[in-house]
DNA sequence: TAAGCTATTGGCCGCGCGACCAATAAGGCT
DNA sequence: AGCCTTATTGGTCGCGCGGCCAATAGCTTA
């Protein structure tokens, strides 16, 4: 990326720099995995040297966990933007049917990977580990407000939104627990399941969350 | 555990000591995490140096996926031993109840925080992957006995048995993917989620699961 | 009892890691 | 213009790791 055969120095405002190097080290987690976000591989990345990344960032546990968070942040907002919860305009049942649609598809693997390897490592690292569970409750009350707008356009029968998102997210992480270990054995059994149970638990019919306008193509 | 403090050494069989070693690199990952099964790690266990472990093996993702396996074996066996899933006495209904009351207790946690792991683990180590999937499809089969068993009892109405223990696999998945990162918020709306699914799944009567004979209790 | 096989030791190597730190130069300030 | 703050360098340190190997000592066999 930034090439760096020489000597001479980029120096940049301390805030800039930070940014960067979250951005940098949150890329690496996303894609390589979180142990992969090292001193020296950050700056490498970055053009520069280990002890700077070093500077800005004490303690190395303190970068993983902010690069999980901007990792985390920056997919959720991809695959279920704020802005699409409140009064969408498309309707509810548009917004989650896109939502389990891009959850569901391969394009998003990588988040998959991310939260599992964020999910184990909180084993070890309590810092990442609160902000893993921060950002589980900021997904489920993403889902849980689609749901709530559902329930006031009547078109979801649901008494508790927030446990019905918890419950979908369950199902979610459930299906994606395999995406390092597939087999073909159990994948057609898994593709309807999410949008099944969501189907039920929010007392929709059945069908009603296939992806595009097919609900009434293939049950005649 | 073995004092070592002296020299006097302990020359074994070849086979008893590597079984020895197995089993201590899986309590070892079943109870710390499967990265902290390393050559000295087993051996300072042992009582033994880390050259002999080394010995037995050469590459030391041989012994991960080693240990793993037993582990997730032994625990199996616990959950749902093999005998009890062919014509069980008691019946495949209590067989499927005693199975989910084990795995959603607490008393698991370690296999639930094992699989995660496992899973994560997998995306970097070849050897473990293949391990991981077949102990993922061994699990997956041995539920699919017990369903296939209901239904001949006639107590599951149920289609496709596989499709059937591979959904509800992936739905203990899901609720075991917080083992690490448990938030209060969340563990209400799961308490019983795993097993409203499978009795819906097995198109069982409400309730139908609940442990131990409470199924009349609650609801008059 | 003596010999031979081999399980086991003890020690070494290079690696990448986090962490620390004094020296240096970039760029805003007066 | 020169100064002065500080972002950045370049290097060092100790650690635990996997891997390797010659020497040693325990058990079995002759």
């Amino acid at each position: 990326m930034t090439s760096r055969g020489g000597g001479k120095r980029t120096r940049k405002a301390p805030e800039e720099r930070r940014d960067e190097i979250v951005a940098a080290a949150a890329r690496i987690g996303l894609i390589e995995g979180l142990e992969r976000i090292t001193l020296r591989r950050v700056a490498d990345d970055l053009g520069v040297r280990s002890g700077l990344v070093g500077h800005y960032f004490p303690a190395v546990e303190d970068l993983v966990a902010e690069a999980f968070t901007s990792a985390a942040l920056g997919e959720l907002d991809a695959l279920l933007p704020e802005e699409s919860t409140d009064r969408a305009p498309d309707g509810a049942v548009h917004v989650l049917r896109g939502f389990l649609a891009r959850m569901s598809g391969t394009a998003f693997d990588d988040v998959s990977r991310l939260w599992l390897n964020a999910r184990h490592l909180s084993r070890y690292r309590p810092v990442l580990h609160e902000r893993v569970v921060r950002q589980e409750l900021l997904w489920c009350r993403r889902v849980e407000r689609v749901i709530a707008s559902g329930v006031e356009e009547g078109v979801f029968r649901c008494e508790d939104p927030w446990g019905s998102a918890v419950r979908v997210m369950a199902a979610i992480d459930g299906t994606n627990s395999y995406t390092n270990t597939s087999a073909p054995q159990r994948s057609a059994p898994l593709t309807a399941m999410v949008r099944t149970f969501a189907e039920v638990e929010l007392g929709l019919a059945r069908d009603a969350l296939l992806p595009q306008g097919v609900e009434a193509a293939g049950s005649p």
